[in-house]
DNA sequence: AACGATTAAATTGTAGTCGATTTTCTAACT
DNA sequence: AGTTAGAAAATCGACTACAATTTAATCGTT
């Protein structure tokens, strides 16, 4: 008779990620205090400086997030000034979101404290790049297991 | 003039992060879809199965959770047959969580379903203990950055 | 032009997470 | 004994997250 293996919460990569996740989430919230911003709103201007304006839609690509997610989210953000929602004029179905002057022109205060905060953590750049390569190849099997994302 | 460093999500450990942890909850949710158990669910009965009887207080230290949390996974867990919960006679202040005859029984189940499915994601182990030992020295970090979470 | 299929957001319902407060009980001290 | 300080759960409010459904617009095909 094979024996079951107990399970060792602690022994668990799940559980460390669960961790960490957790631990990345209070850390951003505390350092992003100062522009009263969470995590998930962080991210969600991180993608919009870097391409916006975009659709709901492909925030979501971005981010793996749903527009379940997304929407109320996103009013949010539109009601403490940092974005627009617009129908596109081309396709009605579609909501476009434009970053407003306050968000353009907070950019770099918040680049800067997110960097000055990161710093001290005390990671190196190796350290980091070892994490992030093994993360990645954690996150292409836990894709081919999870049923498939049809993300481009 | 120092240039501000744009920042690029995809390069970022805490996004990395979040993302294996979305896709692992995928993970579990879908692997226990036979016992209707959520991941923290999982989480809490494994923690169960290896120090029952417990107060939520220290379920709450193993899992880093406060009672926000627990009290309503708690009920949940114990309207689904998994728990009891009574208050303790020797102190009326804590809850004592204990096992039911079906979590006991079940537990082999669980176990052998969670061991089998994680086969199939096709880690080495050598790949989980590099992932492990960079994302335990990452917790460090985020523990001395974070408020110092009076652990035990 | 008209019908059916597809698509984008929004909505609804359930569950987790945390900060902050409240309630209840115990412990400690005068 | 009585007051106060502290501890453990529970509660409340705000925010994520996702599955499933709904609504509205567009596309394709006849």
């Amino acid at each position: 008779m094979p024996e079951t293996q107990p399970i060792r919460l602690d022994s668990q990569l799940c559980f460390q990620i669960y961790t960490a996740n957790k631990k990345f989430n209070k850390f951003y919230q505390d350092a992003l205090k100062p522009f009263n911003l969470t995590y998930p709103q962080y991210i969600a201007l991180l993608t919009l400086w870097e391409n916006a304006p975009m659709s709901v839609k492909k925030i979501g690509k971005h981010l793996h997030l749903d527009s379940g997610t997304l929407t109320p989210l996103l009013k949010r953000l539109e009601s403490h000034g940092w974005i627009t929602r617009n129908r596109s004029p081309h396709d009605e179905r579609t909501v476009i979101i434009q970053l407003t002057d306050k968000a353009l022109s907070q950019r770099d205060a918040v680049y800067d404290r997110v960097n000055s905060c990161q710093d001290l953590l005390n990671l190196t750049n190796d350290q980091i790049e070892d994490c992030m390569a093994t993360l990645t190849m954690l996150d292409e099997h836990l894709d081919s297991y999870n049923n498939r994302d049809t993300d481009e």
